[in-house]
DNA sequence: TATTGTTATACTCTATAACTATA
DNA sequence: TATAGTTATAGAGTATAACAATA
């Protein structure tokens, strides 16, 4: 009962999104990159997927194809994106940063973590230890469609084929 | 290097979001409460601490005073919140949570709660341990103004005045 | 004068429904 | 006919700036 899969969960529910209620206001302190956490989230998923079409974007953020759809116009407005017809079939479309959109990618990146480090300095090792822990069993859980990612290279093949 | 203070923060921002997105899905899905992730940390943030006032709810959840001031009409408009003027001092608001507010709470709770032990319940016993004590470990260090939850009696002093 | 909230305005996030283009 | 995206429309979430009321 201790580590009860319900128990498990409550904890999780009061917990993470206290964490991500700190990322955001981070995020937001920024005004020099002056992304929004969605926004991250799919930077840094083109980050690891470049050539990615909408579709794939949309399952892993979560959100539905039109939203997805104006989120892309506005990181494409702001030049962080590139949107392009696959070469292959021309419905699809073919998402990659920019070298602006990596950039900020990076930066917003590293000061978020650097945010969440100086929190997480002030615990022990062991819970440190306990939390990377935690995470490495928790990720596969959440991850989205995990069969995707068994084909690292599909997408950049893709990406090498609209070219 | 294991468990360093960045390596920890690498894992947690890369995680905790994927998190989020299966529970703001699950809330979504529930037609029936139909409330988003920020109504729900506003209602289990009342559940808690009943009487609070509008600084001290947005302080909490991280909005800004205008954005929950409007959160906080819907819930009203709704029937799930009771706003009322404090009666020793007439600019603070007392908010509250309606049974309505608290039964819609209550079971968006545990859907949730349940869908995520749903996902929980496929990681071994020691993993889960593993979560609980990570879980243990980041909530004080990221919930907002600890020095607030050491007067748990304010709140309620605070509701039984404004009758 | 400082504090607590609200109103005004604007932009992003998000959804559903209806549509276009391609396969 | 099915799939990939976009457009239209609407509502919630969020911010800043300006305001009103109370202390």
């Amino acid at each position: 009962m201790q580590a009860s899969a319900d128990e498990c969960a409550r904890q999780v529910l009061e917990v993470v999104p206290l964490i991500m209620r700190t990322i955001r206001i981070e995020m937001r302190s920024h005004r020099l990159q002056d992304i929004s956490v969605p926004q991250f989230r799919t930077l840094a998923f083109l980050n690891g997927h470049g050539g990615a079409s909408l579709s794939e974007v949309a399952e892993f953020i979560g959100l539905t194809l039109p939203s997805m759809s104006k989120m892309i116009d506005g990181l494409v407005a702001r030049g962080l994106v590139t949107r392009q017809t696959h070469a292959g079939d021309r419905r699809r479309m073919t998402l990659a940063l920019t070298p602006a959109g990596q950039s900020i990618y990076q930066s917003a990146h590293m000061a978020t973590q650097a945010c969440l480090a100086q929190h997480l300095d002030a615990l022990p090792l062991s819970e440190r230890a306990a939390i990377v822990q935690a995470m490495q069993a928790l990720h596969p859980v959440f991850i989205p469609n995990p069969n995707r990612e068994a084909e690292p290279e599909a997408a950049l093949e893709a990406a090498l084929e609209s070219k």
